[in-house]
RNA sequence: GCGCCUGUAGCUCAGUUGGAUAGAGCAACGGACUUCUAAUCCGUAGGCCGGGGGUUCGAAUCCCUCCAGGCGCGCCA
């Protein structure tokens, strides 16, 4: 019986207590925990039942409680005030939660929610006239999260990423290498290649400065590549390449993964017959200018001051597309290569206008899929002086960052090696997974909408509520396991009725509510439900560690049930840190 | 002016689908390694949950209002 079912045996329990006192069905009770377990291992309070039963939700406990005999799952029912508090046989409790997890085999807590139902992600969307920055990280680690986490409840997913490969800004770092590099290349400079572009980017921003007549020639140049100028297109390509060759690395480092590549050179003609069609059926107008637009509805955007609705321009008078003439292109476009049943757009909280807009024009237009569409948005990532700007340099540049981090990590593992019996290449290994651990978990920890004040020293801490902290612990299990097995010791036999101490129903309860934190999570589009559970149930498993031996145990069989108890917890450890894209490790 | 987000311990944040005594990390102070990894643990201290009003058996949570900060508000992306 796994956990699912027990709470259904208790609800039977109360019904049938219920059903024998009063003659009534006990309706919508439900089981949580008690706030402190000493009360019980399970609570379910009487309140659903007070008006319908005309008694105080305490009368109603206690009568319940006195009807509710032990069985071989439930030791005692005990009313506290409105609530039943139950305790359970261990045996039970533990066993069968523990064996839960051991079946699920690295899977416990995924779920069949999602039906099947087909979901794209999309993220990052970066430019490339310039290097990834820490606000591009936050996206990335987010972006990857509610991949993997709508995955585990049964959605095929599709994680794609719209490249912003056009446009004035990309001309600008184009006319700079070509008036100022002297043919020089990533390879000659010796620079990673979106850092070697966003050099030639800022380059443009200082040079125009004192020479106004940039701005021309970039104008130029942009008409040149709309018209599809052969040397203009041959030197955006190349200029492009580099930065795909420099992104790819900090894909690689990050643990970005991409099924579906979109660049805006290729969309951005899109949804312009979408709108010729919609103007026909009415769905968009013209103004006296002759902008096609779109009504806002008065529903979910109100009205401007004037009285009139409020409105969105799609089309220019020229026909010339915008943001969003290609954004609605681009989404129908989706759904039709991927038969999509919905769509993920993970992108700061500054475009929620923007997608709001997007949204209700892809309902207008009768698509069914539209209602499915949802904006995943997060906060903005502040430095101590501010608001990050890219073309004034404040930024963190996420290659650094992750240098930083793994550098950090590689002091910190040397010096828990006096002895370097650890080779440079496992020194390597360790101090990436700790290191770019630490830095998802720092952004992934905190709620979506939240923006995130980056603090460097606490950033880089690995103390606390941090990625490493989680990965220590499942370490430590590791160890313990290891060992036990070097003596032989196994949980073959473990009898999980020896366990029931504070600390170990304390665990317990974490690993029980795993499954539901993760489906809270997955709901609410928030990584930070199973970064916070993450380690909560590291902080219990520590807790227990500091207080119980395992192999060391009282007994044999002890030891057993404990061993059998934490290999149920590094599996929920890795589970949940593996959601959030974070590795771990079998020794730190 | 309007919309959305945020406001909880000195700092950074959980908790917000109404339920038992509001939690954690950091910082501060005091303790615990001859033991399965001290990247750990224990203890002390720290709160009109932004202010006010309302809804009810019960509000950090829901409603109204005010204050403060952030982000936006057709023909940029």
């Amino acid at each position: 019986m796994p956990i699912g079912p027990l709470k259904q045996h208790l609800l039977k329990k109360i019904s049938e207590a219920c059903r024998e006192a009063f003659q009534h069905a006990a309706g919508e009770m439900e089981i949580g925990f008690p706030p402190d377990l000493q009360l019980g291992h399970f609570a379910a309070g009487c309140f659903p039942l007070a008006k319908a039963l005309r008694r105080s939700p305490a009368e109603i406990a206690k009568t319940i409680a006195a009807g509710i005999a032990p069985d071989d799952v439930v030791q005692t029912a005990a009313a506290a005030g409105p609530y039943i508090n139950f305790t359970l046989h261990p045996r039970r409790l533990f066993g069968e939660v523990v064996a839960e997890i051991a079946s699920a085999e690295d899977r416990y807590g995924d779920a069949r929610t999602g039906e099947g139902r087909r979901v794209m992600v999309e993220y990052l969307s970066p430019n490339t006239n310039k290097p990834l920055h820490l606000g591009h990280l936050r996206n990335a680690a987010l972006g990857m999260a509610v991949s993997r986490m709508l995955a585990a409840v049964g959605h095929p997913v599709v994680k794609s990423i719209l490249i912003n490969d056009r446009g004035v800004h990309i001309c600008k770092s184009m006319l700079a290498w070509e008036r100022f590099a002297h043919g020089a290349t990533p390879q000659s400079a010796g620079v990673k290649g979106d850092h070697f572009v966003g050099k030639w980017y800022v380059r443009y921003a200082v040079e125009s400065e004192r020479d106004p007549s940039l701005e021309t020639a970039i104008q130029e140049m942009l008409l040149k590549w709309e018209a599809g100028d052969p040397q203009t297109l041959a030197l955006w390509r190349r200029m492009n390449q580099w930065v795909y060759d420099g992104f790819a690395e900090t894909y690689r480092s990050f643990g970005m993964r991409f099924d579906v590549f979109y660049y805006e050179s290729e969309t951005y003609k899109l949804g312009k017959d979408v709108i010729a069609a919609g103007l026909q059926q009415g769905v968009f107008a013209r103004d006296e200018r002759g902008n096609t637009l779109f009504h806002l509805p008065e529903k979910d955007f109100g009205l401007e001051k004037n009285g009139l609705t409020k409105r969105v321009t799609v089309l220019r008078p020229d026909g010339t597309s915008l943001y969003i003439t290609q954004d609605i292109g681009t989404a129908i476009r989706k759904v039709t290569e991927h038969s999509l049943d919905a769509s993920v757009y993970v992108v700061g909280s500054e475009q929620e206008h923007h997608f709001k807009c997007l949204f209700a024009i892809l309902r207008a237009l009768g698509y069914a899929w539209a209602p499915n569409c949802h904006h995943l948005s997060y906060g903005m990532v502040y430095l101590p002086e501010g608001k990050m700007k890219s073309r004034e340099g404040k930024v963190v540049d996420a290659d650094d960052l992750i240098a930083a981090m793994i550098e950090l990590a590689e002091e910190e593992i040397r010096r828990r090696d006096p002895e370097q019996r650890l080779s440079e290449g496992e020194i390597r290994r360790r101090a990436e997974v700790i290191g770019v651990g630490a830095i998802k978990y720092y952004l992934l920890r905190v709620r979506p909408a939240q923006s995130i004040n980056f603090d460097p020293a606490e950033s880089i801490s690995f103390d606390g509520f941090t990625g490493p902290y989680c990965q220590y612990a499942y370490a430590r299990i590791f160890g313990i396991l290891e060992k036990a097995g070097r003596r032989g010791l196994t949980e073959q036999k473990a009898d999980c009725g020896l366990l029931g101490n504070l600390e170990e129903l304390l665990l317990l309860k974490m690993l029980i509510q795993f499954p539901e934190e993760l489906a809270s999570g997955v709901a609410e589009h928030n990584p930070a439900r199973v970064a916070v559970h993450v380690f909560n149930t590291a902080r219990a498993f520590n807790q227990f560690y500091n207080k119980h031996a395992v192999i060391q145990a009282e007994n044999p069989a002890l030891a057993a049930a404990r061993l059998a108890l934490i290999r149920a917890t590094a599996a929920v450890l890795k589970r949940g840190l593996a959601l959030l894209g974070i590795g771990v490790l079998e020794n730190m």
